[in-house]
DNA sequence: AAATTTACTGTACCGGCGGTATGGTTTTCA
DNA sequence: TGAAAACCATACCGCCGGTACAGTAAATTT
């Protein structure tokens, strides 16, 4: 009962990261459960097949990550009242906690899904898509929040800056593999920070007439 | 030497495909080879093993993308001579070129490959890094190009802002696929466009005194 | 036209892996 | 103490990556 979970949790977690370092396809669960310890009925006791697996990793991924954002936003709303504010904190808070990670950012289990969406059933792609769509949600509700306060620059859907954070986190993930270089993340989260300050400070074309080159640069 | 080059593309556009759908290790040899029409020692003449197939993809799609980035690079500084004004135009047409895809972009190769990074030796990871980072400087020598009429916005780097770029990118592919829905990734890079035109525009704090709000939200 | 190279096909084989089946054993908890 | 939970052991199937090697039709060169 108790150690029925704790197994499961020690194949879940090996099997992520193998997962995030070869792709769900190249995982072989004789291998997970060589490093587990178990032998492969231990294995299929936990999980009746490999699509189980994918799930249950899925499922686990997404809990941490939820618990991870509601930690984040809530202390950034602790530490100021005002929503831009504390949205900022939320931003920077979260960037130090992907700076911090020794090797960098293990990955994100979603990316790697969604480019390796045939190999799933139905059910773990909607699981997925609700998640990002539930997080796109957080990120859209805080910039509303803000903007009700702030009035946001023209020309910005707010829907798209809520998801481009979720583009500039996957992104950044990527980057950071794909260059060697685990900062990568951490100052791509920074400057997407510093998107968000200048996209709620008034420019001066609302305040008086552009200098001549600004007319270029303008619609 | 013709014939042999027409069956390599064949079976290297097939096992694309197949590598942006499933992920490389789950493309089998044999189900791109029932599908290209083939024996498996056919397969074998053109490539010595799975990692030479994977070397080839990579190359392929860096020569296609870099072609890409070439014309619609080259389409914005025939529309404009301002700097800021030809990069504009340029993402406008990329944004295009995106959207009009008929089912969403089929997915960014290098995308996959730094998420199975255990799969391949180290000289397809290298050449990826060294795609990535030319791409990267294509967007930082046209930032630098604008920087040098119109003065940034101060606290961006504009290295960050370029690597930002393909961040948008990726992770718009990775959204509209896990999304279900294909015009994401061409919002994003508007939507990257117009905090690029932002960046540039002067803002209303460098030219006079913020009011009250403004004051909270700036550093 | 002959020789050579290119671009394959056919067959046979190996070991590893996902997955199933089945029966047994220890551990845990009520 | 007894049932349920949490495994272990063994055997087996079919698919796949990969190797080896022998043969051949077509294109190209000489």
């Amino acid at each position: 009962m108790r150690k029925g979970a704790e197994t499961r949790e020690r194949i879940l977690e090996i099997a992520e990261a193998s997962v995030l370092a070869k792709g769900f396809g190249a995982t072989s669960i004789e291998e997970v459960i060589a490093e587990a310890g178990i032998t492969k009925s231990g294995f299929f006791y936990h999980f009746k097949d490999k699509n189980e697996l994918a799930r249950a990793l899925m499922l686990r991924y997404i809990e941490e990550n939820d618990r991870i954002f509601d930690d984040v936003f809530h202390r950034g709303r602790q530490l100021s009242d005002d929503p831009l504010q504390s949205f900022l904190i939320t931003l920077k808070l979260l960037a130090e906690l992907m700076g911090d990670l020794p090797n960098g950012h293990p990955g994100c289990l979603i990316a790697t899904f969604t480019y390796q969406e045939r190999l799933f059933d139905r059910t773990v792609r909607d699981i997925a898509a609700s998640a990002v769509r539930s997080w796109n949600g957080r990120f859209r509700d805080a910039l509303n929040e803000i903007a009700s306060v702030y009035p946001a620059r023209k020309g910005m859907d707010l829907d798209d800056v809520a998801i481009m954070f979720s583009c500039v986190i996957d992104g950044g993930i990527i980057m950071s593999r794909g260059l060697g270089d685990p900062r990568v993340l951490e100052r791509q989260i920074l400057a997407f920070r510093s998107f968000v300050k200048m996209l709620f400070a008034p420019a001066a074309s609302d305040i008086m007439l552009p200098p001549a080159h600004t007319a270029v640069a303008a619609e």
